[in-house]
Parts: C-alpha cells; sequence; structure tokens
RNA sequence: GCGGCCGUGGCGAAGUGGUUAACGCACCGGAUUGUGGCUCCGGCAUUCGAGGGUUCAAGUCCCUUCGGUCGCCCCA
C-alpha cells in the first residue's frame, strides 16, 4: 500500500518545521487581532459552486465531489473562504459581533489536479478573512499583515503584486472594451486565446504565447475603467501602505480565478519554484456574503500555499529547532531496574523531558544512543548503586560522573537543567 | 485533462542483454563482559516501483500499471 497519488505525508523531522511556521503564522495574526476559525472539511458542493463560481477550473475539474450514503453531493474543500464565509452567515455573526469581524484559519485543501513540486492535491493553506468593512486601511492591513508574516519568516525574495479589478459594474465596462480592442486582432491569437476571448478575456492579458504581442501590450487596463469609488479606494489603500513602508508593483493585469472577487486583489510571488510562483495571494469579495444568503456585508482576505512557502524555505536554510527530544535518559539494569524505573516516572512528574533506555541495551549502547540523541546526562541504576541506596549520574558533556542518594536525585537534575 | 523525463538497499549512486548487483554514507556487531564521541575489523539488496511479455539469458528490450518530476491548463 501506498498513500494516494498527490498526498504527502509529513514526516517527524518535517512537522517540526511545520509547527514553527504554524506558531508564527498564529502569533502574527494574533498580533493583528485575528482569531482562529475552523471549519468543516466536507461541505455542500453547491457551497463552492456559488461562491468560487461554477464555470471556474477548481469547481469544474478539480472539486472532490461525491455523494455521501445520504444522498448528499458534498466536497472537500478547495479552498477556505467559502467556509468561512457559510459560518459567518449561518451563525449571523455579523449580528453579534464588531465588525469588522477578523478571523485566520489553518488546514488542508483539497484539488484534483496533476501534482508537482509545490502543487499537491491535498495541500495546507494559512488564511485571513475580515468581513464587515469596506475600509481601505483594512485592504492596507491585510496585505501589510501577509507582508510582515512573510518577512517573519525570513522569505524576503517574494514580490507583492497589487491591482483592482473593480466592481462588477468596472470589470462590464471594461470587459467589452477590451473584447473591442482584441476582436479586430482575433486571427492573431492563439487557439487557446481566441477561446478566451468569449470565456475570459482578461487572462489574454497574460498568456506565454500571446502577451507579448504588440496589440495585446497595447491593450486598456482594468486600471482606466475603474469608476470614481473604485479609484478612490484603490488610491487609498495604496497610500496607507506607502505610509508603512511596504514595497508593492501595481500589476493592472492581476486577474484572480476565483469568480468572488471585487476591487482589491494582491499577489505575493516568488520566481525561484518554477511555474507555480504564487505564494500567496487574496483580495476583496464585496458581493459573496450576500451571494451565500447574507446581508450585503464586504469581505476581504487572502490565502497562503504551506507547502510553497515551505518549498522557498528549504533554499534556505531555515531555523530548524532540532531540539534534543529529552534531556536525561534513565537506565536501570540488574536490581537496580524497579528503582529506576520510579525514578524516570518521578523526574517526568517533576517536569523534567527524560527517556528510559529500553530494549535493556548494554550499558554501551545506552551512552551511545543517549549521546546522539542529544540528551544531556545519564542516569544509571544497577547492582551496585541498589545496594547502597544511590545513583550514578553521568554528564554525556563533560565525560564526568559522580554518585549520590537517589532521593536527591529530582532536585539534582531540575537544578542541573535549569 | 494533455505532453516530456525518471523509478536500483534507510539515503546518495554505479551498472554497453550474459555468471556471486560496484562504491559512499547511514545502520548493526566485535576489539572494550558497568561507560558514548575517534580508530580498526566484520556484517548489511535471493533482487532492481508493481504486473505481464520477448529471449537460452532481462536491472538492462517491449507492453501495461502505480508513483515522482518538469512543462501546459489552472492555482496557494
Amino acid at each position: 500500500m501506498q498513500v494516494l497519488r498527490g498526498m504527502v505525508d509529513i514526516l517527524p523531522a518535517e512537522a517540526r518545521r511545520w509547527q514553527w511556521i504554524e506558531a508564527v503564522f498564529r502569533e502574527t495574526a494574533s498580533r493583528f487581532g485575528y482569531g482562529e476559525i475552523r471549519t468543516p472539511l466536507l461541505e455542500h458542493a453547491e457551497l463552492y459552486e456559488r461562491s468560487v463560481g461554477d464555470t471556474t477550473d477548481i469547481v469544474q475539474k478539480e472539486m472532490y465531489v461525491f455523494d455521501d450514503r445520504g444522498g448528499r453531493t458534498v466536497a472537500l474543500r478547495p479552498e477556505g473562504t467559502a467556509g468561512v464565509v457559510r459560518a459567518f452567515v449561518e451563525h449571523k455573526l455579523y449580528g453579534r459581533e464588531t465588525l469588522p469581524l477578523k478571523l485566520f484559519y489553518m488546514g488542508p485543501m483539497f484539488r484534483y489536479e496533476r501534482p508537482q513540486s509545490g502543487r499537491q492535491r491535498q495541500f495546507h493553506q494559512f488564511g485571513v478573512e475580515a468581513l464587515g468593512s469596506d475600509d481601505p486601511f483594512l485592504d492596507a492591513e491585510i496585505i501589510s499583515l501577509a507582508w510582515f508574516f512573510l518577512q517573519s519568516i525570513g522569505l524576503d525574495t517574494v514580490e507583492l503584486h497589487l491591482g483592482s479589478i473593480g466592481c462588477p459594474g468596472c470589470r462590464l465596462r471594461y470587459r467589452e472594451r477590451l473584447i473591442r480592442h482584441l476582436l479586430p486582432h482575433r486571427d492573431e491569437l492563439c487557439e487557446d486565446c481566441r477561446r478566451r476571448l468569449d470565456t475570459n478575456p482578461l487572462r489574454i492579458l497574460d498568456c506565454k504565447i500571446d502577451g507579448d504581442k504588440p496589440f495585446v501590450r497595447s491593450a486598456p487596463t482594468i486600471l482606466d475603467d475603474l469608476c470614481d469609488d473604485c479609484k478612490t479606494h484603490f488610491t487609498q489603500v495604496q497610500t496607507a501602505l506607502d505610509a508603512l513602508g511596504v514595497p508593492y508593483t501595481i500589476d493592472p493585469h492581476l486577474a484572480r480565478g476565483l469568480d468572488y472577487y471585487t476591487k482589491t486583489v494582491f499577489e505575493f510571488i516568488d520566481t525561484r519554484i518554477g511555474a507555480k510562483s504564487t505564494v500567496l495571494a487574496g483580495g476583496r469579495y464585496n458581493g459573496l456574503v450576500k451571494e451565500l444568503g447574507g446581508p450585503d456585508l464586504p469581505g476581504i482576505g487572502f490565502a497562503a500555499g504551506v507547502e510553497r512557502l515551505m518549498l522557498l524555505l528549504e533554499k534556505k536554510a531555515v531555523p530548524s529547532g532540532a531540539a534534543a527530544a529529552f534531556d536525561v535518559v534513565v537506565s536501570g539494569f540488574g536490581t537496580g531496574q524497579d528503582v529506576a524505573w520510579k525514578l524516570l516516572f518521578a523526574l517526568r512528574e517533576a517536569g523534567v523531558r527524560a527517556e528510559w533506555s529500553f530494549d535493556q541495551k548494554k550499558l554501551k549502547a545506552v551512552l551511545r544512543d543517549a549521546d546522539r540523541a542529544g540528551a544531556r546526562y545519564v542516569v544509571l541504576v544497577g547492582d551496585d548503586e541498589t545496594v547502597r541506596g544511590e545513583v550514578t549520574l553521568k554528564d554525556l558533556k563533560s565525560g564526568e560522573q559522580t554518585t549520590f542518594s537517589q532521593e536527591t536525585l529530582v532536585e539534582r537534575l531540575k537544578t542541573l537543567l535549569s
């Protein structure tokens, strides 16, 4: 048997790194005033069809959908925002909590894709959502939180791309203008882009084949078509970021792939991991709460791909935090076994990280293993010690060893290790 | 979903169709019967991702399948 395709085991050595990066994210989120929310991994498939958009690739070809035993059509969550907004609406949090309600989450997401590095079928995201405010300072807060988090874990090579895709009105106007611009050149487009002209003309702008063609480069950008409200909002976000010294580049071609985005969109990109270079991305979704049956409240958030962050960190030799699992190894042999066994537990009760020497190894092996594991001390109780009511304590670092009464062991070790 | 490359012990890696599948690291044992790190000596793949086929002979060739990886699509 082996793991399912696209699924990955996180082994102990790797898990330590995960704990570290999760701790940094939790700390960052809480410092910015975001509280944790945990939502189910399984939801009605319809939730994603309505939020992410039923024409998107995520819904059309990447969702893990199946009927449960009760005949409900359910899906493993492909992203985090929909579930959070669903919970917000379902529990009417907009009536109970001060707005904006600021939330973070972390956990596995599922997309049925062809795996490659930085892309798995089960992957993990750190995410943040703020619901109930359209204040541009909130956009800037979220972006600065993302930036600060990436700085905190040592990723200083990522670039922030910032854009706005306006409100539905702006987008409609722009779409028509873009099609008008590109239509005369239809025959010069690649096969994919001729299709995109009808389905998603915005994508033509960053097509690998057509993106550099003169008539594409001269295409109007959505930033020119923003309405006054969207334009002002976007300017204010920039001003707020400038004030903090958060560096960004305006990217008029940023087109998020999920249907729910409005106004501000942003992406943190690192070019060192090949084609899949986006490590964190997000934006506003002012229509989503209403779309899911709630009041007409705005929202904004982002999600970061943990595996992609890890990939980048590997190339950077990160603080591994490979601390020893324990400080003391206790070994009893001969008549000393029972005493040693009780001492081990007493040490643990007293807060000492102590380990038993399993499998009746020879003293030589006990010391070798303790040394390898990074333990500082070894407690030995053999026949000699037992008759005198003593224990032998060996300091692996200095090589020195002393013998003293069993009763004083716990106190001595606590002192030595403090 | 489409296309390219790859798959040999715990890890890295040699191996032009021919006998017992190099080597390095790691690991285990001994030299040292209650004392680690160093050194020396010895051990460690009935088997080459799995299944089938071609052949007198297959890790080496063919097919299928599973997995990884890279690119496309798309995305975190």
